[in-house]
DNA sequence: CAGTGAGCGAGCTTCCGCTTGACTT
């Protein structure tokens, strides 16, 4: 008989407390959540809140398992997460594994080192019922949220579309920042550079400054510039001022996404699968968090790293504090285990990443860096505006010597870093050796990516660390919103240059505001955004969720009761749903009106058909059946005009006939393509559709049947199911519904093969099930 | 991977947070 079982909820975590637990624990992981509402079913019993949970499926072995063990130990210990979260997981084991107060106890720790958890076990506890209930509270209403607003969806736009309280406000963030990037009305500047030489100084050193003010236009830095001809400039002004920059705290799980995807180029899925890695084989802890808080431990290892690689000089102990909205703090900062593992093996983005957080965590306990910044003004004679140079001395580099955070882009926002001045006094004369004006565009604010989505969301406390990777693929499947490149915008920069006593006008090619990897709505994304907006706006409201967490916190407190809150939020939210549902409306929600259809008088209009966006012509009351089509991707209900929309209904469109039958060229889901006879041949790319001819047409027709001919190299009579054929990639063998390969030597006579042969290639091919491409190459570690 | 080119209807779809599972080159 077992005395001891410890639960806690991730099986990496159980296998190292065993170790320090000794022989009298054994320690067993839940894996999360043992029990939930029921998947399918909206499982809440509205006249009271209460929730119907099931144990699911997958979990039911494990559970099992659980029971088992919990009869057979003295003490069960539940050592689930500090968190609501955690105290709800300890309390469905109690319940389901028909545990017993007098055989259990609730314990919690912050790090997992031998001292924390025996201090741990000194100190046990009971399960936090006002806790569980917030999360009850929590679970329930994000139930009642999403399985409410769903099937409203699916009544008024399409099916299987979804809604709920961090999805759709994500897909806000990003629908409004399409807009306000539609509205932006880009600005014209002219920035002005110079360089100088100190009078009578020796060759070659310079002086970098850059006005202190821009002009509207042209005319105005043409006039500025006419004006310098003749003026003398002078250093009016030295000032020399230390600065000092700080470390950034060590990781959490959404800085480690932004930063890996910045410095790295990982998506945010990407990053999370490679740190669960890293968990796993033991090299980092958790990964999922929200604190950057260290344990001693790590500090005081990170002390002795430094000293050894960099000196005394170089340390500086911290500890961070969680400035986020709704953190609740369960684990540590993402950290490397080791300290003083500098690199680790394993493949290169797990050494990479690896080397991200070392570094990151190693720059949180260093000293700071300490800059000498030089600004220098320089007077031009008869004006008011001055000219400013700066530049940076790093005096000591501190953390930089081994990490710089990096920040979101802007173009504009050129620092001194690096730049260096030579030696200068006040009054002294400069010379010009040549002034220019560029001509500059102020920049749309930029779209999202899903690491800067992720960062907005942490800002405004919606979502936690487990779903921010899982919401932006969420909002991708149900194409709310696509991730795509933005082609920039062309344009001719002018550039004014006032050399000697000549103004000379160069232009400059350059491509501004593209963009790579951004989220973009689509059409289905914003007019579901725009519907729930419309009758939903609490729910839609950026600050709703911190206003239940605000209730959560409450009921944690003890100072409300989860089903009243339950109650209230239902007792307003319910009746909008129905009102909402029941509404009649005479148009589509999304419609949009285009005009009249020339050829039959009918309106166009476009909507969120069925299978996405559709320009429809005409009806359903119409005698005649009204005409639909599907609108192209890059097209969009906004901005589609009623010459384009008019333009689909040109395919399919007859050429004529041939061998009796008519030819007709319509465009599908692979791109354009020739119809006769029922059978369809794909027009090679760059054929227009609406300008290829009858003979064209047939041209393919007949390559197609040839090729059709050619495709069959090898038949058996004595087993008809096999066939050896001529495919895009080469030959191969075609038997009972599978395609086998055919190596390199059988493919050369590939006509001349005989049955033996094809069927030792199934044969073999088949013992050997081919997998599916896989984006895991890792190396096996041990 | 190996050829594709719908549908207008039955039944289904859906939330957020905890956690990993199991395929082999």
């Amino acid at each position: 008989m077992q005395k001891n079982l410890v639960i806690v909820e991730s099986p990496a975590k159980a296998k190292t407390i065993e170790k320090f637990l000794g022989a009298d624990y054994k320690v067993l992981s839940s894996y999360g959540h043992i029990r939930d509402l029921k998947k399918k079913e909206f499982s809440i019993d509205t006249t009271n809140f209460a929730p119907q949970y099931e144990i699911p499926s997958e979990k039911t072995k494990l559970v099992n398992e659980l029971k088992a063990e919990a009869k057979n130990a003295g003490t069960v210990w539940l050592a689930s997460d500090e968190d609501r979260e955690g105290e709800a997981i300890s309390w469905h084991l109690y319940e389901v594994l028909g545990l017993k107060p007098e055989q259990t106890k609730r314990i919690v720790f912050h790090e997992i080192t031998k001292p924390a958890i025996l201090q741990a076990i000194e100190h046990p506890r009971d399960i936090d019922l006002n806790l569980v209930n917030a999360q009850q509270a929590r679970r329930v209403l994000d139930r009642i949220v999403g399985f409410k607003l769903s099937p409203v969806l699916w009544k008024k736009v399409k099916p299987a579309l979804s809604a709920g309280r961090v999805q759709s406000v994500a897909v806000r963030l990003i629908v409004e920042r399409e807009r306000e990037i539609q509205q932006f009305k880009s600005e014209e500047s002219y920035r002005v550079v110079a360089l100088f030489t100190p009078a009578n100084s020796k060759e070659g050193t310079e002086i970098k400054a850059e006005l202190n003010q821009r002009f509207k236009n042209k005319e105005e830095a043409t006039r500025f510039l006419e004006n310098c001809k003749d003026a003398a400039f002078t250093i009016r002004d030295i000032a020399t001022r230390p600065q000092k920059r700080t470390p950034a705290a060590p990781f959490t799980t959404s800085t480690l996404q932004q930063e890996a995807a910045h410095k790295l180029g990982f998506t945010v899925a990407q990053t999370m699968m490679i740190a669960q890695r890293l968990y796993e084989s033991g090299r980092i802890t958790y990964m999922r968090t929200d604190s950057v808080n260290l344990s001693s431990l790590c500090i005081n290892a990170s002390t002795a790293v430094i000293k050894e690689l960099m000196g005394e000089r170089y340390v500086k102990s911290r500890q961070f504090h969680t400035k986020t909205k709704g953190a609740q703090e369960a684990h540590e900062a993402i950290r490397p285990t080791y300290m003083d593992q500098t690199e680790i093996e394993g493949t290169p983005q797990e050494r990479r990443l690896y080397d991200l957080i070392w570094k990151r965590t190693v720059a949180s306990q260093m000293a700071d860096a300490e800059i000498e910044k030089t600004t220098a003004t320089i007077q031009i004679s008869g004006q008011d505006a001055a000219f400013v140079a700066t530049g940076e001395v790093i005096k000591f580099d501190g953390f930089l010597k081994v990490y710089r955070e990096s920040f979101d882009e802007d173009p504009e926002n050129e620092t001194a870093e690096g730049n260096l001045l030579p030696p200068m006094e006040t009054g002294q004369q400069l010379e010009r050796k040549e002034i220019q004006a560029l001509q500059r565009f102020t920049q749309h604010p930029p779209r999202y990516n899903e690491a800067s989505l992720v960062k907005k969301l942490e800002e405004l406390g919606i979502g936690r660390p487990s779903t921010y990777a899982p919401t932006i693929s969420t909002i991708q499947q149900r194409e709310y919103v696509a991730k795509g490149d933005k082609e920039g915008e062309e344009k001719e920069l002018v550039i004014l240059t006032l050399k000697g006593n000549c103004i000379s006008q160069q232009a400059k090619q350059t491509v501004i505001g593209a963009e790579r990897g951004k989220l973009v709505p689509t059409d289905v994304g914003t007019v579901v955004n725009d519907f729930l907006l419309q009758y939903f706006p609490e729910i839609m409201d950026y600050n709703f969720t911190a206003e239940v967490e605000k209730k959560f916190d409450d009921i944690a407190e003890g100072k409300t009761e989860w089903t009243q809150m339950m109650k209230d939020f239902y007792g307003d939210f319910e009746p909008e749903v129905e009102k909402t549902l029941n509404a009649k409306s005479e148009h589509k929600v999304g419609e949009r009106l285009l005009g009249t259809d020339p050829q039959s008088g009918k309106p166009v209009f476009v909507k969120i058909g069925r299978f996405g966006p559709v320009v429809q012509i005409g009806t359903a009351e119409d005698e005649e059946k009204p005409r639909f089509a599907q609108m192209k991707n890059e097209q969009s209900l906004e901005t589609i005009t009623l010459e384009e929309a008019l333009e689909l209904f040109k395919l399919p469109r007859d050429l004529g006939t041939f061998e009796g039958t008519t030819v007709s060229i319509g465009t599908g889901r692979f791109g354009p393509y020739v119809l006769h006879n029922k059978k369809y041949v794909s027009l090679p790319k760059g054929n227009d559709p609406m300008s290829v001819t009858l003979q064209e047409a047939i041209k393919l027709i007949l390559e197609k049947r040839k090729a059709e001919v050619e495709r069959h190299l090898r038949k058996f009579e004595e087993e008809p199911e096999l066939e050896v054929l001529n495919g895009r990639y080469g030959p191969y063998i075609a038997y009972k519904g599978n395609n086998y390969r055919l190596p390199k030597t059988l493919a050369e006579r590939a006509k001349e093969l005989t049955l033996e042969e094809c069927m030792a290639v199934v044969k073999e091919q088949d013992e050997k099930p081919k997998t599916t491409a896989r984006k895991r190459t890792y190396s096996k570690k041990k």
